[in-house]
Formats: structure tokens, sequence, C-alpha cells
RNA sequence: GGUCUCGUGGCCGAGCGGCUAGGCACCGGUCUGCAAAACCGUAUACUCCGGUUCGAAUCCGGACGAGACCUCCA
């Protein structure tokens, strides 16, 4: 197989892989959907945002001027199973017996929190919906002016019927129509709408709403999908590069986008979909409403019932990154173990060439291994070959340090510099920091010391004794070929 | 029920017509006072049944199994 040159991904709208080109040359729009802040991000969410992340950060390496935009979705009416609209975040609030702000507020820092912990870097732009209440009634005038929504009783709809006259409606799903219909549930509540497949674009206030907007209809509120329309087109354009989100976004509410950028602007509002695919729990995508979710925060404090020790959020996020983002992964202790080693394998590795010196020759092509992991990247930002090729570079490192293989000092800092900037930069996972304490490094080397004189005069009773307590206060001993360590 | 996706060695997970993915575990070896760790190495696989092909885990058809979506979801 050839090795791409060119970037290819996989997009979600024509089930393809396809040539990557930017609207613009060398810059790009991307819009990723973010998360709504009634409660704390689950693990899953954290999946696609981790996933999104990395994809952000390829695009960086590939020397693309990027602008990302994430939205926190602070309002909105979303339509449960049920068929009534409901506001997930009003009804936090009453609750929590709080302000609606109070919720988003609070779980607002929860996210940038973890966002931190996760080593996710900050998106140019998150707007949140009621910042951008004025830019949504304004996309309705205009889908209202087009023809494709019809207002009822202070509410507004999207008219897919009309719509469905000009644009095809399901394209990013697959769906038809005419299918949908008679597939779709019995609906209550919902006698406003003219056809089944009609959505809210604006929803007339009830009278228990806590958080209501002035508009052209009456006080109400935004539907769920509409924010994304006016903050794509208003940071991005009318069309932009890719579109992401998790795959559970696909229908309705991306389909919906897309309806309603149509029915505004005319056209799609990305040129390449991505959709990250889901992590699962006991075989089972990991949701809410099946009870079988963790918080990211859980898994690194060790709090959570399904784990039985911490992981550092690194490790989570290596864990994660060693399986392609379209493909759904199964977390379990075991796999986490696995990933753990491995994470620590890497990292030991990479300081270990820091003390290789330079030789006159080089045994093997730095320029080849970089090209491979390059070519990885550029396939749909193949994650778990890049991780391949890091662990390949491993064993190299190893060599070296024995001096099996040779590199001359240009080829070794091509090395280390290639080495450091994909695992730190485009990975982005972080060493984990000795979490010692200077008092207790001081005691260590005391404890050290005397074991070491313990070994050297044949008194291993005392040795053993030393390492077998300091296991017990879960420190343990390793006996290196230059000295030995202790974590 | 409809639409779609997927079934890879003990586990996780890439690949998607011919070339060792990778990690962890296992086993063997090196090192070590012993152990652990570390390093090196071998082995183990493509759910089943047909078809296409010189050649199929990879393409096509069927069976079985799993999952997602079908107005809560990342």
């Amino acid at each position: 197989m050839t090795p791409n040159k060119s970037l290819h991904l996989y997009n979600s709208l024509s089930g393809k892989k396809e040539p990557f080109v930017p609207i613009h040359e060398g810059r790009v729009g991307m819009y990723v959907c973010g998360p709504t802040l009634y409660s704390e991000p689950h693990m899953g969410n954290m999946r696609t945002f981790i996933n999104f992340d990395f994809i952000y950060r390829c695009l960086l390496h590939f020397g693309y001027q990027v602008k990302y935009v994430r939205n926190i979705t602070d309002a909105g009416h979303i339509t449960n199973s049920a068929g009534q609209e409901v506001d997930s975040i009003g009804s936090a609030a009453r609750l929590e017996q709080v302000q609606p702000l109070e919720i988003v507020y609070k779980y607002n820092v929860k996210f940038q929190e973890l966002q931190r912990l996760y080593n996710l870097l900050p998106p140019n732009i998150e707007p949140t919906a009621t910042a951008h209440i004025q830019e949504q009634i304004e996309v309705i005038e205009q889908i209202l002016e087009n023809g494709f929504a019809y207002v009822e009783n202070g509410s507004v709809y999207f008219d897919v019927k009309a719509y469905l006259q000009h644009f095809p409606y399901g394209e990013l799903s697959g769906r038809k129509v005419e299918e949908l219909e008679h597939e779709t549930r019995a609906l209550n509540a919902q006698e406003e709408k003219r056809f089944f497949a009609d959505f809210a674009l604006w929803k007339k206030a009830q009278p228990d709403d806590m958080q209501v907007w002035r508009s052209p209809w009456g006080n109400g509120n935004p539907g769920w999908h509409i924010e994304c329309t006016a903050m794509s087109t208003k940071y991005l354009g009318k069309q932009f590069d890719i579109h992401g989100g998790g795959m559970d976004l696909k229908f309705p509410h991306h389909e919906d986008e897309i309806a309603q950028n149509c029915g505004s602007f005319g056209c799609n509002p990305a040129r390449y979909w991505l959709h990250a695919n889901m992590l699962n729990v006991n075989g089972q995508k990991m949701s809410k409403s099946f009870g079988n979710y963790f918080l990211p925060k859980e898994i690194v404090e060790g709090s959570s019932p399904l784990f039985s020790k911490p992981y550092a959020a690194s490790v989570v996020r290596f864990f994660m990154l060693q399986a392609h983002y379209r493909s759904t992964l199964d977390i379990t202790e075991e796999a986490l173990n696995a990933s753990e080693k491995g994470f620590e394998r890497l990292m030991e590795g990479l300081s270990l060439l820091d003390k290789v010196s330079p030789s006159k020759e080089s045994s093997f092509s730095v320029e080849d291994w970089k090209q491979s992991a390059e070519s990885a990247l550029l396939d749909d930002f193949n994650a778990p070959i890049l991780i391949a090729n890091l662990f390949e570079a491993v064993k190299q490192i190893h060599a070296l340090n024995e001096g099996k293989a040779q590199l001359n000092e240009t080829d070794l800092s091509l090395f280390k510099a290639t080495l450091a900037h994909l695992t730190f930069e485009v990975l982005g996972i972080e060493p984990i920091e000795n979490q010692g304490n200077d008092r207790l490094a001081g005691v260590m080397e005391v404890v050290m010391a005397l074991r070491q004189k313990a070994r050297e005069q044949k008194d291993w009773a005392s040795s053993d004794m030393i390492r077998d307590g300091l296991a017990k206060a879960g420190i343990q001993i390793k006996d290196g070929k230059e000295g030995t360590t202790w974590g």
C-alpha cells in the first residue's frame, strides 16, 4: 500500500473516505457539538471530546490554521421520548432548587476542570446558546421568509413537507421521510405540528418555564437544533469544512441542522461530517438512561465501583486513543490495565532516549519511521496506528541504549523532536508527575542507602525486610542495572 | 418491525485482496543473592457456510450472534 500523501477522512455524508480539500486553502473551520450543561459530562461524552481534540491536534500538526468552535448548550427545548418538549436545564434547576444560570455555571466550571484534566486544547470559541438568542431568532425569520417554516400558536415549526420540494431530508442518516413515518412511534403533544417530521424552531413559553426570551412570536424558548445553526453560521460562515459530534447526534440533531441551514442559506453547513463512536460498558453504550455510566473524575479518583483502583487521566486518554474514533470501544478494567502498562513503557522509553548519545552513522531511517507515523494520521486520523509507531520507536530506543542501533547527530535530534511532538502535542498525553514530596524523597534516600549497605554485606534478611516493608506501604523497589529506583 | 454497523488469538484493538499491526497477559531467555521490574524472543487469529479470484480476515451471497439509530443522549 502506498502511503497517503494527503489527508483523507471519512465523511458520514457520503459514507466514504474522501480527500480533504478545505474551502480556503490552509485554513479549516470546524464545529463540534459540545455538552448540554444540565449535569456533569460522563466518560462517554469525554471520549467524543478527546477524539475531536485529537483531530484538532492533527489538523494543527498538518499546518492548518484551524478555527475550532465547540458550543455549550445552556438553553433549549428538546423533545423527549414521550413526545413532549422539555427543558432539561430548567428541570435540573427545579430539582436542585436553584436558578437555571446556577446550574449552567456550576457544570460549566466542572467541564472546564475536566478539559484541563484530560488535556483538551481549548477551542477558539465556546459559544453558549443563551448568548445567541438574537442570532437564532434571525435564522428562524430567514427560514420563515423562505417558506420552510410556519407559526402556530406562538411556536414556530420547521415545515419538512415544504422543504422536501426543494431539498432532500434524511441524507446524512440514510432515512427517507416516508419510511420514517410508519417507523415513528405514536407521539402525543404534537397536535400543533402539521406533519409528523416537523420539528420546533421556537417553542412558546410554558407557565412553568424558568427561562424565557422575547421573540417576534411572543415569549418562548429556542428549539434544540437551532443554536448550532445560528452559532456555526456566526463564527464559521454559512458553509464550513468540518462538523463533528457523537454518532448518536446524527439523527435527528445533525439532520435537522442540515435542514435548517439549507432552509435558511441554501447549503449544507459542512462539507465533511465526522462522527465519533460510542464508549461501551459491558457491551452496551454508556448512557444515562442505562445507568451504566461513570464520571471522568471518578475514574481518576478511583471512586467508581466499576474499577478497583484509580487511573491517571493521561492513561485513560491513551486508552481511548488506542481505538479509532469511528469504532465503538469497550472499557474494562483489564483493558485499562493493559493500557496503563503500555503507557508506562512508552514514557520510560521516551526518558531513556535522553540518555542516548549520537554515533557517526545511522543504522535505521528516522525519516521512514516518521513517514509511517505521518501516513497513519493522514489516513482518517488513525491514532492506534500512530501508537503502534510509537512503540516501534520505543523498541529502537532500547536498541540504541544497548548499542545495537545507532543514530547520527542529525537523525538523533530529529528522532527526539518528532517523538516528543507526536506523543505530547499530537496524541496529547502527558507524563504522570511524580507525586512524592520532598520529605518522602529524603527519607527514601536514607532507606535506600541502608538497604544498599545491607546488600553489599550480603545481609539479605535486612535487605528483604526493607523491600517487603516498603511493598506493604505501597512503594515498589526496582533493582536496575544502574542502581535501585522506587515508586 | 425498519435502517445501518460490526463479529480478528486469553483480553483490548488496528488492518480491509498477497507483505509481523500494536499494547497487555502467557511461555522461553537475558539480567539478578533471590524476587520484582526491565529488556530480548517464540507461539497463538480472523463467527459459520457457500461464491468470485492464481490468492480472501479483507470482495459478493446466506446463516447465526452483537450493537447503534428510528424525535433524551457524545
